[in-house]
RNA sequence: GGGUGCAUAGCUCAGUUGGGAGAGCGCCUGCCUUACAAGCAGGAUGUCAGGGGUUCAAGUCCCUUUGCACCCACCA
């Protein structure tokens, strides 16, 4: 017997039982097909948030159907090693005992980062595993492991040696807060106020001026020319002319080039070629020098020049040299005006500091190659996406992409093994380092001291957690996977990264179905944040609700892809729905129990009734959209589904209508039926649902070990009882007809009414006469006439298709009011055939729309035209 | 500047090959019916943002207007 309610507190315990038996485990296994799932690796610094508790539901509904329907299922875990994310947490732990990186050296801060990953790194591995994620946790893997830095490494040799990985001095984007550089896809554009000056330099030679606007007056030690557009006649003259650059006293030429908007300003614009990327353009083309000004912390250096005879500009931060430059320029008449623009700021995504474009000397990984198959990829569907704009959105970023900036100031993450010689400077890229200069034969050489950025490793998640570059069974039998879960965000950063690497290393794709989920957002639809202090804490949900209410939650209601609103009330309809489950299932234990079965049931159905046949029929339904929802990855729609069928059909009828066969005979069939059912909707439910199923079947099921390891539900073709559930629809409408009148006439359920039913046909009879009528409409007896010949006036009519019952309550009529309600239906029947009518009517109709859509609508033709017919019968009689 | 998405009941949202507008919450009425008051039964509520088009048929496809959100971007 169950408790009264449901204890989530035994969630913990039966994940641990789970765990031991092993049921996660994924073994290579030739004689199934295998299924296999990558985690995105959450950050050793985080901590379990809602988006993760959605990102894990969702795969883990996937693999537990999948696991159920006999595939060999890989759910592979792991965490990333987070290098900025993480070594921004030690350097502040570093900070409270007033200590820097630098102080203690790369060594002591590396050891120092790893006790803090073996102390602080597990915590969202054991919060995901409160949340039931059935990955196998024996297989955990972590972007630093030997293993995975071995594939690192074999990725850099190698794409070095193919030329796809390069040294080079480019413009890239500076973070002077993390000090590091930082991908294009780690640059945030936010919208800006900003205020544009106007300025102006004078000519060298004449005395004229030339005036231009920009928004970054400070940047102007490093201006190296002013460009005018070609076309613009304003400015021919000028063209090859020299300007004097009144800080530091350098001259440097008027040039033209077509990236200068005419209409824009002055119409002439200030190359600083070190510190803007187009502007670095332009100086590419025109063969300028680069002066670059800024210290790697956001301050000046010596390059920033003073006008002679004033203070050095050197150490003043970029803020305070715009304030003192345009205070300079404005003193000495140089400043023409200032007004406010709106434009946008490029900031980095981690700290939102303001990205500085600088020169600087960085590897990189040449992509336009590398991108072509993951963009064929998507093209032919070998890849495909969830939403089309999802793919859209994929596509555009590989058309545009640029050269990815790999290396890293940190030193958090994986080396970068590229070895310069001490004596002759030769570049050496190699697993290991060299032992010798292949050039001068030196025996000296440094590593570079960056480390590779974070997503580097992550982009070989699906194959390095097989083993690679290895060559093992793991990646035949479980490359590529099957789908990739994971939120928009992320598309550009790992997505795109794992396909490309996918296809250039393992020649296949990584993954088949990307799914794209939606954010969760706090009650107000915004962003859940820290600064807010909006968060949600998933654990605390969990300990309040169980996490199978949680994970209903972050499903239901929801299409997959759109964000969710969190709020607490939504999660009380699916307590109270698994409350339902948890009741509905506590009633058959019981009956099962008083039925002296003793928890052993018919092995087969026998002697089914016409409404054991319809809830079979209908649970065939169920079981077909359910599976094909979570196939989709529909889940919001599989749910809707489960409670439709569990709650509304299952409990509210069908347990209602064998409640009367229960307690006069223990009616086997009905027993059977009962216990089939649950069985099925547990199976249906547990993907969602984990842990209250799992509790459930197993007492339901004694001589089971889990419901992980059954079957999932199938559809019984010989469940195929259509005419029977035909037959039950129109009981039902009766049942609710009947109903309606009681609670408009404030009769309750515990008066007993006679009722008699005028119908034709035997299949009607036989629906009718079932005693559940009693249970669910209050009826003391139902007797069947062929006419209505002889029944009282004072009965109220009640008609559905090819039935009217007759309500006897003579005390409580009012024959007006029941003809009022009879014409009230008439009318309503009438506009229904008008409208079939219409259709029927319609050539255009009858000779387009396909046949079974026309075939039906003559059904309801029929239908409703003999409804009216009874009505109209009945009124003639009033 | 370019692109994408959203607008459906009081609220939050479903509605995926175009074929009779749905759920949850809330609201109103009546029920302590021996599985469940976290429940049961009944009820009210929609110019599916506005306009145009395609179609036998449009919440669903196309165009357009308005409002909102997001993404990309080398707007000095």
């Amino acid at each position: 017997m169950l408790e009264k309610n449901y204890d989530a507190g035994l969630e913990v315990e039966m994940f641990e039982e789970w765990l031991e038996k092993g049921y996660f485990r994924a073994k290579v296994d030739w004689a199934k097909k295998a299924f296999s799932v990558v985690i995105p690796p959450p950050n050793i610094t985080g901590v379990l948030h809602m988006g993760h508790a959605l990102n894990n539901t969702v795969q883990d509904v996937i693999v537990r159907m999948k696991r159920m329907q006999g595939f060999e299922v890989l759910w592979q875990p792991g965490t990333d090693h987070a290098a900025i994310a993480t070594e921004v947490k030690v350097i502040e732990k570093l900070a409270e005992d007033g200590l820097t990186k630098a102080e203690i050296g790369r060594e002591a801060f590396l050891k120092r980062v790893w006790k803090w990953k073996e102390e602080y790194g597990g915590t969202i591995v054991r919060q995901l595993k409160r949340l039931g994620s059935s990955c196998d946790w024996e297989r955990e893997r972590f972007t630093m492991d030997e293993g995975l830095s071995e594939a690192v490494l074999e990725v850099f040799v190698r794409l070095y040696d193919e030329g796809k990985i390069y040294r080079g001095e480019k413009l890239i984007n500076w973070c002077t807060h993390c000090r590091t550089t930082i991908s294009d896809a780690e640059v945030v554009h936010k919208d800006a106020e900003s205020v544009l000056y106007y300025l102006k330099y004078e000519l060298v030679e004449g005395g004229g001026f030339i005036s231009f606007a920009t928004t970054r007056p400070e940047t102007m030690f490093g201006d190296t020319a002013i460009a005018v557009n070609p076309e613009d006649e304003r400015y021919k003259g000028l063209v090859g002319k020299m300007v004097k650059v009144p800080f530091g006293d350098r001259a440097i030429p008027i040039i033209a080039d077509e990236h200068v908007e005419k209409d824009f300003g002055t119409g002439a614009l200030k190359i600083t070629p070190a510190h803007a990327p187009n502007d670095f353009e332009v100086g590419w083309r025109h063969g300028l020098p680069s002066i670059n000004a800024l210290n790697d912390d956001g301050t000046l250096n010596a390059f920033a020049t003073p006008i002679p005879g004033t203070e050095p500009y050197e150490g003043l931060t970029l803020a305070a040299a715009r304030e003192r430059t345009v205070r300079e320029m404005d003193e000495r008449g140089w400043l023409i005006k200032s007004e406010k623009i709106q434009n946008s700021l490029g900031v980095h995504d981690r700290c939102g500091t303001v990205v500085e474009p600088l020169i600087k000397l960085q590897w990189f990984v040449r992509m336009k190659e590398l991108a072509e198959p993951a963009i064929e990829a998507y093209k032919s569907g070998e890849v495909t996406f969830n939403r089309e704009q999802y793919g859209k959105v994929y596509l555009h970023w590989l058309n545009n992409i640029k050269d990815w900036c790999i290396s890293r100031q940190l030193w958090w993450g994986h080396r970068i093994p590229a070895y310069y010689c001490q004596s002759c400077r030769h570049t050496v890229v190699a697993r290991e380092m060299p032992d010798i200069c292949p050039k001068c034969r030196s025996e000296r050489f440094l590593q570079d001291e960056d480390t590779l950025d974070t997503w580097f490793s992550s982009a070989l998640w699906p194959f390095s957690t097989l083993g690679w570059p290895a060559k093992t069974e793991e990646l035949d039998y479980f490359y590529p996977t099957n789908v990739l879960v994971t939120a928009d965000e992320i598309i550009f950063f790992w997505v795109v990264r794992m396909v490309f690497s996918g296809y250039h290393f393992m020649g296949k794709k990584p993954f088949r179905d990307v799914i794209i989920h939606g954010k969760v957002l706090d009650e107000h639809g915004r962003k859940m944040s820290k600064s807010l202090g909006n968060g949600v804490e998933p654990l605390d949900m969990i300990a309040k609700y169980g996490a199978d209410t949680l994970r209903l939650m972050l499903v239901f209601g929801n299409a997959i892809d759109s964000d969710i609103r969190f709020s607490e009330e939504r999660l009380e309809p699916m307590r109270n729905f698994l409350n339902k489950v948890w009741n509905a299932s506590r009633f058959l234990l019981m009956q099962f129990e008083e039925g002296g079965m003793g928890g052993k049931m018919p092995e087969q159905a026998e002697n089914l009734a016409i409404e054991d046949k319809w809830i079979l029929w209908r649970l065939n339904r169920a079981i077909a959209e359910v599976t094909e929802k979570i196939e989709v990855y529909e889940l919001g729609l599989a749910v809707q589904e489960i409670i439709d069928f569990f709650w509304y059909e299952f409990c509210d009828w069908y347990v209602e209508m064998v409640k009367p066969r229960l307690y006069k005979n223990k009616d086997t069939a009905a027993l059977w039926t009962l216990k089939y059912v649950l069985n099925s909707a547990l199976k249906l439910l547990h993907p969602f649902a984990p842990f209250i199923t799992e509790t459930i079947f197993l007492k339901l099921n004694t001589e089971r070990e889990s419901i992980m390891i059954e079957n999932w539900a199938a559809v019984v073709a010989e469940f195929d009882f259509e005419r029977e559930a035909k037959d039950i629809e129109v009981v039902k409408e009766a049942i609710k007809a009947i109903r309606n009148v009681r609670a408009e006439k404030n009769v309750p359920l515990s008066k007993k009414v006679k009722i008699i039913a005028v119908c034709e046909t035997e299949e009607k009879q036989a629906a009718f006469g079932r005693d559940f009528f009693d249970f669910l409409a209050g009826a003391e007896d139902v007797s069947f006439r062929q006419n209505s010949e002889g029944v009282a006036d004072t009965a109220i009519p009640v008609v559905v298709q090819g039935v009217t019952l007759f309500l006897p309550l003579e005390d409580l009529v009012d024959l007006a009011a029941e003809k009022a309600r009879l014409l009230k239906e008439q009318k309503r029947l009438e506009s229904e055939l008008a409208r079939i009518d219409g259709k029927l009517a319609n050539e255009g109709f009858v000779k387009k729309a396909p046949p079974q859509l026309i075939a039906e609508e003559r059904e309801k033709r029929e239908k409703f035209s003999g409804m009216l017919e009874l009505v109209l019968g009945q009124l003639g009689r009033m």
